[in-house]
DNA sequence: GTCAGTCCGTGGTCTGACCACTCTAAACCG
DNA sequence: CGGTTTAGAGTGGTCAGACCACGGACTGAC
Protein backbone atom coordinates (compact mmCIF):
# COMPACT_ATOMS: atom_id res chain seq x y z
CA UNK A 1 0.00 0.00 0.00
CA UNK A 2 1.28 3.23 -0.76
CA UNK A 3 1.52 6.21 1.72
CA UNK A 4 -1.89 7.67 3.15
CA UNK A 5 -2.50 11.01 3.14
CA UNK A 6 -3.58 11.84 6.42
CA UNK A 7 -6.52 14.23 4.76
CA UNK A 8 -8.23 10.66 3.49
CA UNK A 9 -7.81 9.34 6.32
CA UNK A 10 -9.82 12.01 8.45
CA UNK A 11 -12.15 12.25 5.43
CA UNK A 12 -12.53 8.58 5.80
CA UNK A 13 -13.52 8.48 9.48
CA UNK A 14 -16.06 11.47 9.07
CA UNK A 15 -18.10 9.60 5.91
CA UNK A 16 -20.04 6.66 6.52
CA UNK A 17 -17.93 3.62 8.27
CA UNK A 18 -19.61 0.68 7.33
CA UNK A 19 -19.83 0.82 3.58
CA UNK A 20 -17.31 -0.86 1.36
CA UNK A 21 -15.39 1.34 -0.84
CA UNK A 22 -17.51 1.05 -4.05
CA UNK A 23 -20.21 1.74 -2.06
CA UNK A 24 -18.85 4.99 -0.20
CA UNK A 25 -18.08 5.84 -3.92
CA UNK A 26 -21.38 5.32 -5.19
CA UNK A 27 -23.22 7.72 -2.49
CA UNK A 28 -20.66 9.86 -2.93
CA UNK A 29 -21.56 10.70 -6.29
CA UNK A 30 -25.28 9.81 -6.02
CA UNK A 31 -25.71 12.39 -3.49
CA UNK A 32 -23.75 14.91 -5.39
CA UNK A 33 -26.54 14.47 -8.25
CA UNK A 34 -29.29 14.84 -5.50
CA UNK A 35 -28.36 17.86 -4.33
CA UNK A 36 -27.50 19.39 -7.77
CA UNK A 37 -23.85 19.54 -7.55
CA UNK A 38 -23.32 17.83 -10.94
CA UNK A 39 -25.55 18.68 -13.06
CA UNK A 40 -26.34 16.60 -16.60
CA UNK A 41 -23.93 17.29 -19.06
CA UNK A 42 -20.97 17.48 -16.65
CA UNK A 43 -17.70 15.79 -16.90
CA UNK A 44 -16.52 13.56 -14.03
CA UNK A 45 -12.35 13.58 -13.75
CA UNK A 46 -10.38 10.80 -15.50
CA UNK A 47 -10.45 7.33 -13.56
CA UNK A 48 -6.72 7.44 -12.20
CA UNK A 49 -7.54 11.19 -11.01
CA UNK A 50 -10.71 10.27 -9.26
CA UNK A 51 -9.20 7.40 -7.87
CA UNK A 52 -6.42 9.22 -6.33
CA UNK A 53 -8.61 12.07 -5.18
CA UNK A 54 -11.24 9.69 -3.35
CA UNK A 55 -8.27 7.53 -2.05
CA UNK A 56 -9.17 4.05 -3.62
CA UNK A 57 -7.83 2.03 -6.52
CA UNK A 58 -8.91 2.52 -10.01
CA UNK A 59 -11.06 -1.02 -9.94
CA UNK A 60 -13.24 -0.19 -6.72
CA UNK A 61 -13.89 3.65 -8.54
CA UNK A 62 -14.83 1.89 -11.23
CA UNK A 63 -17.21 -0.55 -9.77
CA UNK A 64 -19.13 2.37 -8.32
CA UNK A 65 -19.03 4.51 -11.47
CA UNK A 66 -20.49 1.43 -13.82
CA UNK A 67 -23.08 0.89 -11.19
CA UNK A 68 -23.94 4.61 -11.78
CA UNK A 69 -23.50 4.11 -15.65
CA UNK A 70 -26.24 1.02 -15.14
CA UNK A 71 -28.58 3.19 -13.36
CA UNK A 72 -28.65 5.47 -15.69
CA UNK A 73 -27.11 8.52 -14.34
CA UNK A 74 -23.60 8.41 -15.77
CA UNK A 75 -22.30 8.21 -19.47
CA UNK A 76 -19.16 6.63 -19.69
CA UNK A 77 -17.68 6.74 -23.37
CA UNK A 78 -14.00 5.00 -24.35
CA UNK A 79 -11.99 7.31 -24.58
CA UNK A 80 -13.96 10.57 -24.15
CA UNK A 81 -14.61 10.33 -20.31
CA UNK A 82 -17.55 10.34 -18.01
CA UNK A 83 -20.90 12.77 -18.18
CA UNK A 84 -23.19 13.17 -16.06
CA UNK A 85 -26.67 12.22 -17.38
CA UNK A 86 -30.65 13.42 -18.07
CA UNK A 87 -32.59 12.27 -15.41
CA UNK A 88 -34.26 9.49 -17.50
CA UNK A 89 -37.63 7.81 -17.15
CA UNK A 90 -36.07 4.39 -19.02
CA UNK A 91 -34.36 3.09 -15.74
CA UNK A 92 -37.22 3.43 -13.77
CA UNK A 93 -39.05 1.32 -16.08
CA UNK A 94 -36.74 -1.52 -15.94
CA UNK A 95 -36.73 -1.23 -12.60
CA UNK A 96 -40.22 -1.74 -12.57
CA UNK A 97 -39.64 -4.39 -14.34
CA UNK A 98 -37.89 -6.31 -12.60
CA UNK A 99 -39.56 -5.36 -9.37
CA UNK A 100 -42.52 -6.93 -11.17
CA UNK A 101 -40.82 -9.54 -12.94
CA UNK A 102 -41.90 -12.46 -10.15
CA UNK A 103 -45.44 -11.68 -10.13
CA UNK A 104 -48.32 -13.41 -12.18
CA UNK A 105 -50.89 -11.23 -14.04
CA UNK A 106 -48.39 -8.20 -14.27
CA UNK A 107 -50.24 -6.77 -18.07
CA UNK A 108 -53.13 -6.55 -16.44
CA UNK A 109 -51.83 -5.28 -13.23
CA UNK A 110 -49.68 -2.87 -15.51
CA UNK A 111 -53.29 -1.61 -17.01
CA UNK A 112 -54.54 -0.53 -13.71
CA UNK A 113 -51.82 1.29 -13.10
CA UNK A 114 -52.10 3.06 -16.49
CA UNK A 115 -56.14 3.57 -15.50
CA UNK A 116 -55.27 5.21 -11.98
CA UNK A 117 -52.61 7.61 -13.46
CA UNK A 118 -53.84 8.89 -16.06
CA UNK A 119 -57.23 9.36 -14.31
CA UNK A 120 -55.87 11.69 -12.14
CA UNK A 121 -53.38 13.08 -14.71
CA UNK A 122 -56.82 14.51 -16.43
CA UNK A 123 -58.23 15.86 -13.49
CA UNK A 124 -55.55 17.88 -13.44
CA UNK A 125 -55.40 18.70 -16.70
CA UNK A 126 -59.07 19.84 -16.93
CA UNK A 127 -57.36 22.55 -14.17
CA UNK A 128 -53.99 23.30 -15.96
CA UNK A 129 -53.77 22.21 -19.45
CA UNK A 130 -52.66 24.95 -21.76
CA UNK A 131 -54.03 25.99 -25.15
CA UNK A 132 -50.65 24.32 -26.55
CA UNK A 133 -52.04 21.45 -24.95
CA UNK A 134 -55.27 21.34 -26.22
CA UNK A 135 -53.94 22.00 -29.96
CA UNK A 136 -52.14 19.37 -29.44
CA UNK A 137 -54.29 16.81 -28.38
CA UNK A 138 -56.85 18.18 -31.19
CA UNK A 139 -53.93 17.70 -33.98
CA UNK A 140 -53.22 14.01 -32.29
CA UNK A 141 -57.37 12.83 -32.53
CA UNK A 142 -56.63 14.11 -35.81
CA UNK A 143 -53.67 11.68 -36.73
CA UNK A 144 -55.63 8.71 -34.21
CA UNK A 145 -58.64 9.51 -37.09
CA UNK A 146 -56.76 9.36 -40.10
CA UNK A 147 -54.42 6.24 -38.80
CA UNK A 148 -57.37 4.23 -38.32
CA UNK A 149 -56.37 1.20 -40.29
CA UNK A 150 -52.96 0.65 -39.87
CA UNK A 151 -52.08 -1.20 -36.73
CA UNK A 152 -48.95 0.36 -36.09
CA UNK A 153 -48.89 4.05 -36.08
CA UNK A 154 -52.57 3.34 -34.98
CA UNK A 155 -50.99 2.38 -31.86
CA UNK A 156 -48.35 4.88 -31.78
CA UNK A 157 -51.38 7.21 -32.46
CA UNK A 158 -53.15 6.36 -29.59
CA UNK A 159 -50.44 5.94 -27.36
CA UNK A 160 -49.37 9.50 -28.40
CA UNK A 161 -52.40 10.77 -27.20
CA UNK A 162 -53.00 9.40 -24.22
CA UNK A 163 -49.44 10.42 -23.37
CA UNK A 164 -50.10 14.24 -24.37
CA UNK A 165 -53.02 14.06 -21.52
CA UNK A 166 -50.59 12.97 -18.87
CA UNK A 167 -48.33 15.64 -20.11
CA UNK A 168 -51.12 17.70 -19.95
CA UNK A 169 -51.21 17.35 -16.44
CA UNK A 170 -48.19 19.53 -15.85
CA UNK A 171 -47.18 16.49 -13.20
CA UNK A 172 -43.74 15.54 -13.83
CA UNK A 173 -43.94 13.16 -11.49
CA UNK A 174 -47.29 11.27 -12.99
CA UNK A 175 -45.40 11.88 -16.53
CA UNK A 176 -42.47 9.82 -14.77
CA UNK A 177 -44.78 6.82 -13.73
CA UNK A 178 -46.41 6.72 -17.16
CA UNK A 179 -43.11 6.65 -19.13
CA UNK A 180 -41.60 4.11 -16.74
CA UNK A 181 -44.98 1.74 -17.46
CA UNK A 182 -45.35 2.30 -20.97
CA UNK A 183 -42.96 0.20 -22.03
CA UNK A 184 -44.79 -3.02 -20.36
CA UNK A 185 -47.90 -1.84 -21.79
CA UNK A 186 -46.78 -1.13 -25.16
CA UNK A 187 -46.25 -4.84 -25.86
CA UNK A 188 -49.49 -5.89 -25.73
CA UNK A 189 -51.08 -2.71 -27.37
CA UNK A 190 -49.46 -3.19 -30.90
CA UNK A 191 -50.79 -6.84 -30.76
CA UNK A 192 -54.28 -6.48 -29.66
CA UNK A 193 -54.48 -3.61 -32.12
CA UNK A 194 -53.67 -5.85 -34.90
CA UNK A 195 -56.20 -8.47 -34.08
CA UNK A 196 -58.96 -5.50 -33.77
CA UNK A 197 -57.99 -2.88 -36.12
CA UNK A 198 -60.50 -4.81 -39.01
CA UNK A 199 -63.28 -4.37 -36.21
CA UNK A 200 -65.84 -1.88 -36.85
CA UNK A 201 -67.43 -1.83 -33.83
CA UNK A 202 -63.51 -0.95 -32.33
CA UNK A 203 -62.46 1.32 -34.37
CA UNK A 204 -65.75 3.96 -34.26
CA UNK A 205 -65.95 3.19 -30.47
CA UNK A 206 -62.02 4.47 -30.71
CA UNK A 207 -62.66 7.70 -32.65
CA UNK A 208 -65.94 8.19 -30.75
CA UNK A 209 -64.18 7.91 -27.10
CA UNK A 210 -61.08 9.47 -27.49
CA UNK A 211 -63.11 12.32 -29.12
CA UNK A 212 -66.02 12.86 -26.19
CA UNK A 213 -62.60 12.65 -23.57
CA UNK A 214 -61.01 15.47 -25.59
CA UNK A 215 -64.16 17.61 -25.28
CA UNK A 216 -64.77 17.00 -21.38
CA UNK A 217 -61.20 18.55 -21.19
CA UNK A 218 -61.92 21.29 -23.37
CA UNK A 219 -64.84 21.96 -21.49
CA UNK A 220 -62.76 21.65 -18.07
CA UNK A 221 -64.90 19.35 -16.58
CA UNK A 222 -63.40 16.73 -14.28
CA UNK A 223 -65.60 14.58 -13.79
CA UNK A 224 -66.88 14.37 -16.99
CA UNK A 225 -63.70 13.90 -18.18
CA UNK A 226 -62.26 10.76 -15.48
CA UNK A 227 -65.82 9.63 -16.14
CA UNK A 228 -65.20 9.17 -19.72
CA UNK A 229 -62.21 8.22 -20.13
CA UNK A 230 -63.14 4.98 -17.34
CA UNK A 231 -65.67 4.32 -19.77
CA UNK A 232 -63.60 4.40 -22.82
CA UNK A 233 -60.93 1.64 -20.90
CA UNK A 234 -63.77 -0.24 -19.79
CA UNK A 235 -65.68 -0.65 -22.96
CA UNK A 236 -62.25 -0.86 -24.62
CA UNK A 237 -61.96 -3.97 -22.43
CA UNK A 238 -64.82 -5.68 -23.00
CA UNK A 239 -64.42 -5.32 -26.67
CA UNK A 240 -61.56 -6.70 -26.94
CA UNK A 241 -62.34 -9.66 -24.51
CA UNK A 242 -65.63 -10.36 -27.18
CA UNK A 243 -62.99 -10.19 -30.25
CA UNK A 244 -60.69 -12.94 -28.60
CA UNK A 245 -63.53 -14.57 -28.01
CA UNK A 246 -64.84 -15.05 -31.19
CA UNK A 247 -60.95 -15.49 -32.84
CA UNK A 248 -61.02 -18.38 -30.19
CA UNK A 249 -64.39 -19.83 -31.77
CA UNK A 250 -63.17 -19.25 -35.50
CA UNK A 251 -60.02 -21.02 -34.91
CA UNK A 252 -62.07 -23.80 -33.10
CA UNK A 253 -64.44 -24.37 -35.96
CA UNK A 254 -61.53 -24.31 -38.16
CA UNK A 255 -59.78 -27.98 -36.48
CA UNK B 1 -30.65 -22.70 -2.56
CA UNK B 2 -28.71 -24.15 -4.34
CA UNK B 3 -25.51 -23.64 -6.81
CA UNK B 4 -25.23 -22.28 -10.26
CA UNK B 5 -24.17 -25.19 -12.60
CA UNK B 6 -21.03 -24.01 -14.61
CA UNK B 7 -23.14 -25.73 -17.72
CA UNK B 8 -25.88 -23.06 -17.61
CA UNK B 9 -23.35 -20.51 -18.51
CA UNK B 10 -21.17 -21.71 -21.37
CA UNK B 11 -23.89 -21.15 -23.80
CA UNK B 12 -23.37 -17.78 -24.48
CA UNK B 13 -20.79 -16.69 -26.75
CA UNK B 14 -22.81 -15.32 -30.11
CA UNK B 15 -24.58 -12.95 -27.91
CA UNK B 16 -24.81 -9.34 -28.25
CA UNK B 17 -21.69 -7.93 -29.34
CA UNK B 18 -21.48 -3.99 -29.30
CA UNK B 19 -21.88 -4.08 -25.30
CA UNK B 20 -18.84 -3.82 -23.38
CA UNK B 21 -18.00 -7.27 -21.25
CA UNK B 22 -18.93 -5.63 -17.79
CA UNK B 23 -22.92 -4.46 -19.85
CA UNK B 24 -22.92 -7.86 -21.19
CA UNK B 25 -22.58 -9.87 -17.88
CA UNK B 26 -25.12 -7.88 -16.50
CA UNK B 27 -27.75 -8.31 -18.80
CA UNK B 28 -26.57 -11.64 -18.94
CA UNK B 29 -27.82 -12.02 -15.40
CA UNK B 30 -30.75 -9.86 -15.20
CA UNK B 31 -32.08 -11.88 -18.05
CA UNK B 32 -31.44 -14.73 -15.71
CA UNK B 33 -33.66 -13.05 -12.99
CA UNK B 34 -36.51 -12.05 -15.20
CA UNK B 35 -36.62 -15.27 -17.19
CA UNK B 36 -36.82 -16.72 -12.97
CA UNK B 37 -34.14 -18.69 -13.90
CA UNK B 38 -32.01 -17.32 -11.37
CA UNK B 39 -34.76 -17.04 -7.96
CA UNK B 40 -34.55 -15.14 -4.64
CA UNK B 41 -31.82 -17.51 -2.53
CA UNK B 42 -29.86 -18.59 -5.25
CA UNK B 43 -26.23 -18.43 -4.70
CA UNK B 44 -23.97 -17.82 -7.16
CA UNK B 45 -20.53 -19.05 -7.66
CA UNK B 46 -17.83 -17.56 -6.68
CA UNK B 47 -16.17 -14.51 -8.50
CA UNK B 48 -13.43 -16.35 -9.51
CA UNK B 49 -15.28 -19.76 -11.39
CA UNK B 50 -17.84 -16.87 -12.80
CA UNK B 51 -15.58 -14.78 -13.87
CA UNK B 52 -13.64 -18.31 -15.91
CA UNK B 53 -17.07 -19.51 -17.18
CA UNK B 54 -18.02 -16.16 -18.75
CA UNK B 55 -14.41 -15.70 -20.08
CA UNK B 56 -13.98 -11.49 -18.13
CA UNK B 57 -11.44 -10.98 -15.73
CA UNK B 58 -12.32 -10.57 -12.39
CA UNK B 59 -12.65 -7.12 -12.49
CA UNK B 60 -15.04 -6.86 -15.09
CA UNK B 61 -17.43 -9.16 -13.27
CA UNK B 62 -17.22 -7.60 -10.17
CA UNK B 63 -18.15 -4.13 -12.34
CA UNK B 64 -20.94 -6.05 -13.33
CA UNK B 65 -22.18 -8.06 -9.70
CA UNK B 66 -21.82 -4.77 -8.18
CA UNK B 67 -24.10 -3.43 -10.17
CA UNK B 68 -26.60 -5.93 -9.49
CA UNK B 69 -26.23 -5.37 -5.91
CA UNK B 70 -26.50 -1.93 -6.42
CA UNK B 71 -29.90 -1.95 -8.02
CA UNK B 72 -30.96 -4.49 -4.59
CA UNK B 73 -30.58 -7.58 -6.53
CA UNK B 74 -28.26 -9.39 -5.25
CA UNK B 75 -26.34 -9.45 -1.69
CA UNK B 76 -23.38 -9.47 -1.40
CA UNK B 77 -22.05 -11.16 1.63
CA UNK B 78 -18.17 -10.62 2.47
CA UNK B 79 -16.59 -14.00 2.90
CA UNK B 80 -20.07 -16.17 2.26
CA UNK B 81 -20.65 -15.39 -1.66
CA UNK B 82 -23.38 -13.45 -3.74
CA UNK B 83 -27.14 -14.28 -3.33
CA UNK B 84 -29.71 -13.61 -5.26
CA UNK B 85 -32.42 -10.84 -3.58
CA UNK B 86 -36.11 -10.51 -3.79
CA UNK B 87 -37.21 -7.98 -5.87
CA UNK B 88 -37.36 -4.80 -3.24
CA UNK B 89 -39.59 -1.74 -3.81
CA UNK B 90 -37.05 0.36 -2.13
CA UNK B 91 -35.12 0.59 -5.32
CA UNK B 92 -37.90 1.82 -7.55
CA UNK B 93 -38.26 4.62 -4.92
CA UNK B 94 -34.65 5.59 -5.01
CA UNK B 95 -34.79 5.33 -8.85
CA UNK B 96 -38.01 7.48 -8.83
CA UNK B 97 -36.27 10.16 -6.14
CA UNK B 98 -33.14 10.31 -8.74
CA UNK B 99 -35.33 10.86 -11.59
CA UNK B 100 -37.76 13.59 -9.65
CA UNK B 101 -34.83 14.91 -8.48
CA UNK B 102 -33.91 18.40 -10.74
CA UNK B 103 -37.61 19.16 -10.87
CA UNK B 104 -39.59 21.45 -8.75
CA UNK B 105 -42.79 20.96 -6.85
CA UNK B 106 -41.61 17.31 -6.02
CA UNK B 107 -43.65 17.02 -2.90
CA UNK B 108 -46.84 18.06 -4.41
CA UNK B 109 -46.33 16.44 -7.21
CA UNK B 110 -45.80 12.89 -5.67
CA UNK B 111 -48.83 13.88 -3.65
CA UNK B 112 -50.87 13.64 -6.97
CA UNK B 113 -49.24 10.07 -8.22
CA UNK B 114 -50.71 8.93 -4.60
CA UNK B 115 -54.25 10.05 -5.05
CA UNK B 116 -53.78 8.60 -8.44
CA UNK B 117 -53.02 5.47 -7.27
CA UNK B 118 -54.92 5.64 -3.79
CA UNK B 119 -58.17 6.19 -6.27
CA UNK B 120 -57.82 3.41 -8.37
CA UNK B 121 -56.73 1.01 -6.09
CA UNK B 122 -60.36 1.63 -3.50
CA UNK B 123 -62.07 1.23 -6.59
CA UNK B 124 -60.17 -2.52 -7.12
CA UNK B 125 -60.49 -3.43 -3.67
CA UNK B 126 -64.46 -2.43 -3.37
CA UNK B 127 -64.39 -5.68 -6.40
CA UNK B 128 -61.37 -7.28 -4.67
CA UNK B 129 -60.89 -6.38 -0.90
CA UNK B 130 -61.55 -10.02 1.04
CA UNK B 131 -63.60 -10.46 4.23
CA UNK B 132 -60.23 -10.38 6.27
CA UNK B 133 -58.67 -7.08 4.39
CA UNK B 134 -61.51 -5.36 5.40
CA UNK B 135 -60.87 -6.39 9.23
CA UNK B 136 -57.41 -5.68 8.77
CA UNK B 137 -59.13 -1.65 7.19
CA UNK B 138 -61.56 -2.05 10.54
CA UNK B 139 -58.33 -2.56 12.96
CA UNK B 140 -55.93 0.31 11.93
CA UNK B 141 -59.10 2.70 11.90
CA UNK B 142 -59.03 1.45 15.52
CA UNK B 143 -55.50 2.28 15.85
CA UNK B 144 -55.84 5.64 14.09
CA UNK B 145 -58.49 7.01 16.68
CA UNK B 146 -56.61 5.92 19.40
CA UNK B 147 -53.37 7.64 18.68
CA UNK B 148 -54.69 11.12 17.83
CA UNK B 149 -52.97 12.86 19.98
CA UNK B 150 -49.65 11.18 19.17
CA UNK B 151 -48.41 12.74 15.76
CA UNK B 152 -45.85 9.97 15.89
CA UNK B 153 -47.97 6.89 15.96
CA UNK B 154 -50.88 9.30 14.20
CA UNK B 155 -49.20 9.19 11.14
CA UNK B 156 -48.24 5.62 11.00
CA UNK B 157 -51.61 4.78 11.61
CA UNK B 158 -52.70 6.86 8.77
CA UNK B 159 -50.01 5.59 6.73
CA UNK B 160 -50.85 2.29 7.13
CA UNK B 161 -54.48 2.38 6.81
CA UNK B 162 -53.91 3.90 3.01
CA UNK B 163 -51.30 1.19 3.00
CA UNK B 164 -54.11 -1.28 3.60
CA UNK B 165 -56.57 0.01 0.60
CA UNK B 166 -53.77 -0.29 -1.73
CA UNK B 167 -53.14 -3.60 -0.53
CA UNK B 168 -56.66 -4.71 -0.66
CA UNK B 169 -56.36 -3.72 -4.12
CA UNK B 170 -54.81 -6.88 -5.16
CA UNK B 171 -52.56 -5.36 -7.51
CA UNK B 172 -49.09 -5.88 -6.77
CA UNK B 173 -48.09 -3.11 -9.37
CA UNK B 174 -50.52 -0.34 -7.89
CA UNK B 175 -48.75 -1.30 -4.58
CA UNK B 176 -44.98 -1.53 -5.81
CA UNK B 177 -45.70 2.14 -6.95
CA UNK B 178 -46.98 3.46 -4.03
CA UNK B 179 -44.34 1.85 -1.80
CA UNK B 180 -41.76 3.68 -4.15
CA UNK B 181 -43.70 6.81 -3.80
CA UNK B 182 -43.76 6.26 0.08
CA UNK B 183 -40.52 7.25 1.32
CA UNK B 184 -41.05 10.63 -0.31
CA UNK B 185 -44.17 10.95 1.29
CA UNK B 186 -42.95 10.20 4.56
CA UNK B 187 -40.96 13.12 4.91
CA UNK B 188 -43.83 15.77 5.02
CA UNK B 189 -46.45 13.48 6.27
CA UNK B 190 -44.94 13.02 9.76
CA UNK B 191 -44.20 17.21 9.91
CA UNK B 192 -47.49 17.96 8.98
CA UNK B 193 -49.22 15.91 11.17
CA UNK B 194 -46.57 17.43 14.01
CA UNK B 195 -47.81 20.80 13.05
CA UNK B 196 -52.08 20.20 12.91
CA UNK B 197 -52.66 17.42 15.94
CA UNK B 198 -53.89 19.44 17.96
CA UNK B 199 -56.31 21.66 15.40
CA UNK B 200 -60.14 19.91 16.65
CA UNK B 201 -60.95 20.55 13.23
CA UNK B 202 -58.40 18.74 11.28
CA UNK B 203 -58.32 15.34 13.76
CA UNK B 204 -61.98 15.17 13.99
CA UNK B 205 -62.42 15.82 10.26
CA UNK B 206 -59.42 13.01 9.84
CA UNK B 207 -61.88 10.17 11.59
CA UNK B 208 -64.75 11.53 9.45
CA UNK B 209 -63.23 11.04 6.53
CA UNK B 210 -61.15 7.83 7.43
CA UNK B 211 -64.45 6.10 8.65
CA UNK B 212 -66.47 7.70 5.55
CA UNK B 213 -63.74 6.03 3.00
CA UNK B 214 -63.85 2.62 4.67
CA UNK B 215 -67.71 2.35 4.58
CA UNK B 216 -68.07 2.82 0.98
CA UNK B 217 -65.36 0.00 0.72
CA UNK B 218 -67.49 -2.30 2.58
CA UNK B 219 -70.67 -1.25 0.69
CA UNK B 220 -68.31 -2.03 -2.08
CA UNK B 221 -69.41 1.01 -3.65
CA UNK B 222 -66.25 1.90 -5.99
CA UNK B 223 -68.04 5.97 -7.10
CA UNK B 224 -68.61 7.11 -3.36
CA UNK B 225 -65.51 5.14 -2.41
CA UNK B 226 -63.27 7.26 -4.89
CA UNK B 227 -65.29 10.77 -4.26
CA UNK B 228 -64.79 10.27 -0.64
CA UNK B 229 -61.53 9.47 -0.52
CA UNK B 230 -60.92 12.37 -3.16
CA UNK B 231 -62.57 14.35 -0.49
CA UNK B 232 -61.00 13.37 2.26
CA UNK B 233 -57.50 14.38 0.76
CA UNK B 234 -58.99 17.98 -0.55
CA UNK B 235 -60.21 18.75 2.60
CA UNK B 236 -57.02 17.56 4.44
CA UNK B 237 -55.21 19.94 1.74
CA UNK B 238 -57.22 22.78 2.64
CA UNK B 239 -57.27 22.27 6.20
CA UNK B 240 -53.07 21.99 6.07
CA UNK B 241 -53.03 25.29 4.07
CA UNK B 242 -55.61 26.92 6.47
CA UNK B 243 -53.25 26.20 9.44
CA UNK B 244 -50.15 26.93 7.42
CA UNK B 245 -51.59 30.49 7.24
CA UNK B 246 -53.03 30.94 10.49
CA UNK B 247 -49.32 29.66 12.07
CA UNK B 248 -47.52 32.03 9.65
CA UNK B 249 -49.77 35.00 11.15
CA UNK B 250 -49.00 33.87 14.67
CA UNK B 251 -45.23 33.98 13.84
CA UNK B 252 -45.46 37.44 12.59
CA UNK B 253 -47.32 38.81 15.35
CA UNK B 254 -44.58 37.48 17.60
CA UNK B 255 -42.06 39.64 15.77
C1' DG C 1 -7.07 24.95 -47.22
C1' DT C 2 -7.49 20.18 -46.81
C1' DC C 3 -6.24 15.85 -45.71
C1' DA C 4 -3.43 12.35 -43.51
C1' DG C 5 -0.82 10.57 -39.93
C1' DT C 6 0.77 10.76 -35.29
C1' DC C 7 0.39 11.46 -30.45
C1' DC C 8 -1.83 11.88 -26.12
C1' DG C 9 -5.48 11.34 -22.88
C1' DT C 10 -9.17 8.55 -21.92
C1' DG C 11 -11.77 4.34 -20.67
C1' DG C 12 -11.39 -1.11 -21.08
C1' DT C 13 -9.20 -5.16 -19.67
C1' DC C 14 -6.08 -8.29 -17.68
C1' DT C 15 -2.96 -10.43 -14.26
C1' DG C 16 -1.47 -11.84 -9.91
C1' DA C 17 -1.03 -10.84 -5.56
C1' DC C 18 -2.49 -9.93 -0.88
C1' DC C 19 -5.96 -8.70 2.83
C1' DA C 20 -10.34 -9.51 5.54
C1' DC C 21 -14.19 -12.08 6.65
C1' DT C 22 -16.86 -16.48 7.55
C1' DC C 23 -17.49 -20.98 8.30
C1' DT C 24 -16.03 -25.51 9.43
C1' DA C 25 -13.66 -29.07 11.18
C1' DA C 26 -9.79 -30.66 13.38
C1' DA C 27 -7.11 -30.23 17.48
C1' DC C 28 -7.00 -29.34 22.10
C1' DC C 29 -8.17 -29.03 26.86
C1' DG C 30 -11.05 -30.02 30.78
C1' DC D 1 -16.45 -37.72 26.23
C1' DG D 2 -17.91 -32.86 25.50
C1' DG D 3 -16.96 -28.21 25.00
C1' DT D 4 -13.71 -24.81 23.48
C1' DT D 5 -10.12 -23.10 20.75
C1' DT D 6 -7.72 -22.73 16.68
C1' DA D 7 -6.10 -23.45 12.08
C1' DG D 8 -7.41 -23.94 7.49
C1' DA D 9 -10.07 -23.36 3.25
C1' DG D 10 -13.01 -20.68 0.61
C1' DT D 11 -14.97 -16.42 -0.26
C1' DG D 12 -15.34 -11.40 -1.32
C1' DG D 13 -12.39 -6.80 -1.01
C1' DT D 14 -8.58 -4.24 -2.53
C1' DC D 15 -4.60 -3.09 -4.77
C1' DA D 16 -0.73 -2.07 -8.28
C1' DG D 17 0.90 -2.01 -12.69
C1' DA D 18 0.69 -3.01 -17.22
C1' DC D 19 -1.19 -3.03 -21.77
C1' DC D 20 -4.96 -2.39 -25.31
C1' DA D 21 -8.62 0.34 -27.85
C1' DC D 22 -10.86 4.37 -28.88
C1' DG D 23 -11.38 9.45 -29.79
C1' DG D 24 -9.84 13.87 -30.52
C1' DA D 25 -6.37 17.28 -31.40
C1' DC D 26 -2.34 18.65 -33.19
C1' DT D 27 0.96 18.72 -36.87
C1' DG D 28 2.80 17.92 -40.97
C1' DA D 29 2.60 17.23 -45.99
C1' DC D 30 0.21 17.98 -50.13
Amino acid sequence: MQDLAVSDIIVRSNDEEALGGAARVFTFFRDKLLSGELKAGDRLLAERELALALGVSRPVLREALRSLAMLGLLDIRHGRGAFVRAADASVLGQALTLCLAPEPNILDDVLQARIAIECQAIRLACERASERDLQALAGMLDTLVVSLDDPEKGGQADYAFHLAIVRASGSSALMKIYEAISPLLMRSHVERRRDTFREPAITSHLVDAHRAVFLSLVQRDPDAAESRLREHFKIGDELRRKNLFTSYQSQASNL
